[in-house]
DNA sequence: AAAGTTTCGTTAGAAGGTATCACGAAAGCG
DNA sequence: CGCTTTCGTGATACCTTCTAACGAAACTTT
């Protein structure tokens, strides 16, 4: 029963492994040990990618075997789940910092940017290439819902008829609002993913499209893909933020 | 010397191993082999991705023994280099193709997607997290910049003051204007990408929001993002495309 | 056609990875 | 102090990439 026992307690150890002031010495002494492994897989991560992250190398540099860190992790699968659980947390962190200091789209964006520049594999852990079987858990999802939820706050601060193409008010004729409301009508419909909040379609739209629009920029950016081409990516960054917000600087931004 | 020949041989025929009818029946050997290894790659990656990608796997399918493939590939990363170009060159080549027959913008983006939608894994091949020590060799940046060439050509044929936010003379005042004016000035001493084209800034940067507003919406799709969200990310992709285009329909999309 | 050379595919093996198992030692708990 | 749980280890099985050496097959040349 020692292998169930220690599956079952690393389970059950997940929830107070966590933070490091656990009830018994041995829940803390866990945490710190699982904290550390961590810390060693970031290392690896940022200097060689995430493939090839290995725990092995991870005990040998720990200076344990390497069956040993089996006793903290199930296998590579937990871990790499562990950490993709880490860097969501850490982008909802920054932009729930961000957001609360008052910070607007145009803020958020920066902190968006600079987050994936200080640590580009911890981006493509979550916005990279997927792995093939894996499904994330519950709870990663509900941390992605967190990072949606500041985003779609920030939207709507800027008002349903905020600049932009296709926001409906700013442009001049009925010709360049069909196309999104066309788009609206559809969004209105399947808005299940903007938990409870009561934006109009606009607004949803806009969130939608600042998502996007900056994840392209900047995994094409951090994938190295303007490598040759010479032009600055902050400054197409920029620009698609400016297209994005309208010129008038959101004073919150 | 066999080693060395066999590295020189491989070298030497990588250049008419590719083509099936080669001079030497010897050389249109290799060149089926390589091409049934490569096509079992492609299975392979299709069904589990590209990290899961093994020359032992793929030995034991042909029913050959594992160093067998030694012989026509120097290691797993030539393999994975040659996959990489196979996919480059079938992107380039559909995106010709429809360029051949005069097709807009916004049919390029549609077939820019189908692409995409075929096999995911190989999207993700060109466009997802980049492996740490890779360098891509010069003929597979040549085969992107006539990828971007073809864009260009059509985003150019578009007109200079074709519709869009920020393009210059649909908007209402030099309000939205000049936010993107700002990137034009930039791109316009930075345009080495695009060949010997003499497009205007404002076709520079609405082929650089082209690629990477649709790689945003196509890339967050594929990896499944938009998974548990409800709407139609088809819809989401043609949004951005009228916010690209406009909505009076070019008559070759 | 025979001889020579090149190439091919094999087995063997090194080095490294994940992951399991069984055992002894250490540490917490009653 | 003793019981129980947990921890770390070495051994082991099986996977991977990749090199080396050898025999056989095939192409080339004489």
């Amino acid at each position: 029963m020692a292998e169930s026992d220690a599956k079952g307690g690393a389970e059950a150890a997940a929830k107070d492994a966590t933070d490091a002031s656990a009830a018994t010495p041995r829940a803390r002494y866990r945490a710190q040990v699982r904290a550390e492994v961590k810390e060693h897989a970031w290392k690896q991560i940022a200097e060689a990618g995430a493939s090839a992250l290995s725990l092995n190398a991870i005990a040998k540099q720990m200076g344990v075997s390497g069956p040993a860190l089996y006793r903290y992790f199930a296998g590579r699968d937990e871990l790499i789940t562990e950490l993709i659980r880490d860097a969501y947390r850490s982008l909802a962190d920054a932009v729930r910092a961000a957001a609360a200091t008052g910070a607007g789209v145009r803020r958020l964006a920066h902190v968006l940017r600079g987050w994936a520049l200080a640590d580009p594999h911890r981006y493509f852990l979550i916005f990279g290439t997927p792995v093939p079987g894996y499904h994330a858990p519950e709870d990663i999802t509900g941390i992605s819902q967190e990072i949606m939820a500041d985003l779609l706050a920030a939207c709507a601060a800027l008002g349903p008829d905020a600049p932009g193409e296709g926001a409906g008010g700013a442009r001049a004729g009925a010709s360049v609002a069909e196309p999104s409301a066309a788009f609206d009508a559809h969004i209105a419909g399947h808005r299940d993913w903007a938990g409870g909040l009561a934006a109009p379609p606009a607004v949803l739209r806009r969130a939608l499209a600042f998502w996007t629009r900056l994840h392209g920029v900047l995994s094409l950016e951090l994938a190295g893909h303007f490598a040759g081409m010479g032009f600055d990516p902050a400054l197409l960054y920029e620009a698609e933020l400016d297209g994005l917000l309208g010129p008038e600087g959101m004073p919150g931004g």
